[in-house]
DNA sequence: TTTGCCATCCAAAGCGGTTTGGAAATGATT
DNA sequence: AATCATTTCCAAACCGCTTTGGATGGCAAA
């Protein structure tokens, strides 16, 4: 059942018909009743591939994950991000698509997408120093916001993102507080934006009660289980060995408490553990009470309002870019305590 | 640049142009070559929106992610499993559409992508018992391929599956065989038909031993850290507690081992682990030595062989339906050990 | 009655490709 | 030279919708 079909059932013309569906106001009110009648009992759906060539816009948005050819890893937060900004997309009646790619052929993937015009705008995701995607898009003309943001990136552009360097910085003082001097930084990789802003917090408040960080306390790898493991149990190794973790996703932060647990030693008692919590929808951070003290942003809502943000500039081509920094809540769990006396 | 001005700057219509580009024959060999060198030149892509109506095919591919509105969990394995099959859509230039549907809307949301011609196929996630969108699907003639099987499902239809009950049976046995006859069961929901399967094999696998299955040491919840920790702090509790465990996931894993960490047990001498491992890139099960005792299998190629079954199928509609079982490896890790004497 | 203005509807021209059904040119065959 | 088959190309229809630029008729104002 197609328009011209059901046009012709309800003598009337294509055009009227369209416009009675589409609410433009040229048609009698009668009439369109009638029509949103006759479109609902015959179960008239407009085929989505002719309103695209129409109206030239793809009712779509892009989101390019790039696959780290070396590590092969997907990140984890991902499914989360799209499952929020999935809501928003069908709320709108846009549709989500995935580009998974080799990272070497993103700018390519990102051309295509523009000149074929599969999609009116793209959701740029885990942003790296001086990200080349942000002027390529730029250039390009294309509507985006990135997830996350680019140091060393001049240009104007729209992002949301999560005050990680805050965060960090308030989790590393939290620690401070409790008497703690040797706080070892479990990092995810130093060439992600987020990893660096983290790192940067750190320092800060170590800086702030004029203690000198220790190369040696720093870790930055990617964020598994056994990175955590394997970083924490060189740290727990040391003569000095930290009283306190700083750890840059719940994921590690399972890498890191069995490195604590193979040394027989206990979370919140002889070493404490303060996480950032995405809030992943499988990887909870306790029921009521949380396991890891943290500091937690729901990444599920940073991928809502990144996809309005995103259906907002399609809409709005000419508005100027738009900024969002959301900030991460700190919450209390069982994995931190004074630091132990020696 | 499109067709008709491409077509302008080398003297030819449209159609050989076109024609040249796609590869008929009936097309001089030294005309296609100029026509594919001024494309190249202009940089020409031809408009996916004119391509999918002029053929009637939408060059894409439907995942639909349903949210499960009561405990709104992604499932984990999502991530992986889009990742391998984005691979064989974009080498087959197919784009692959995401719908994050509320799992109560998920029937509507298959007809509209039918009716609207968004996608040429689907892939199904996560069946459960007699799942009812496999007759749907089939009624309404849509092309799909099942990520696992519906048990209690007649119809017959394409799917891709990992061979759960094997894979638990043979997890079990090579308990069994370590001695350990209180082995815990820390399984997904059973309403989700790899779950009921992985039982299946649990319970057959004691059935050949003579073993009477313990309804207390059979646990059933979502994948979670939080809710392996409870049912594996609960069956340690019991004055018969289990000597090892048969977890569904790694990430259940973690918190199992949680519960056991926190009795003071180690893992490998006092209580044995064996847990079925998705090959998650986030989630590796160690890097060299495996950590866990585990049933492999990836998910990750799963969503790659998945893919391209539902593209030979959308090639070949009239093709009978495809089915293909994959066998999880054993493999040994560290966490699996004799049972204790007691 | 005429004029002008709405309100309502429609024909037709796109959107940018693919595909059908020739047409012209070339070469081979008789 | 005439016929026929091939090769090579093209004009035009089509996919199913939107949108522009009228056309028509009714009614109020002049």
């Amino acid at each position: 059942m197609n328009l011209k079909e059901l046009a012709q059932k309800l003598g009337l013309s294509p055009t009227t018909v369209s416009r009675a569906l589409n609410g433009y106001p040229e048609v009698n009110e009668a009439t369109r009743e009638r029509v949103m009648a006759a479109a609902k009992r015959h179960n008239y759906r407009p085929n989505t591939r002719a309103i695209r060539l129409a109206t030239g816009r793809a009712m779509a948005v892009g989101h390019v994950i790039p696959i780290a050819t070396r590590h092969e890893i997907v990140n984890p937060v991902f499914a989360d991000f799209i499952a929020g900004a999935g809501e928003a997309y069908s709320r709108a009646g846009y549709d989500m698509v995935l580009s998974v790619v080799p990272d070497e052929d993103e700018e390519r993937s990102y051309r295509e997408l523009k000149s074929r015009g599969t999609v009116d705008g793209i959701i740029v995701h885990a942003p790296r120093l001086q990200d080349p995607r942000i002027p390529l898009l730029h250039d390009i003309g294309f509507p985006f916001v990135v997830h996350g943001r680019a140091t060393g990136t001049t240009l104007p552009y729209s992002w949301l993102d999560v005050n990680n360097r805050r965060a960090f910085q308030r989790a590393t003082e939290f620690l401070l507080d409790l008497g703690h001097t040797r706080i070892g930084l479990v990092n995810g990789l130093e060439f992600m934006d987020f990893a660096v802003r983290r790192r940067t917090g750190y320092l800060d408040a170590l800086a702030t009660r004029g203690i000198l960080p220790d190369p040696a306390l720093m870790a930055s790898d990617e964020m598994t289980e056994t990175s955590g493991f394997r970083a924490a149990s060189r740290m727990l190794a040391m003569a000095d060995a930290p009283t306190a973790f700083v750890v840059s996703s719940m994921i590690s932060a399972m890498g890191v408490r069995r490195a604590i647990d193979d040394r027989g030693l206990k979370i919140g008692r002889d070493v404490s553990i303060i996480i950032h919590d995405d809030e992943l929808s499988y990887m909870r951070n306790g029921d009521d009470v949380p396991i890891y003290t943290a500091t937690r942003s729901s990444v599920r809502d940073a991928g809502r309002q990144a996809a309005e943000m995103l259906l907002d500039i399609i809409a709005n081509p000419d508005s100027a870019p738009q900024q969002r920094l959301l900030e991460a809540e700190l919450i209390i769990g069982q994995s931190t305590g004074p630091a132990p006396k020696r």
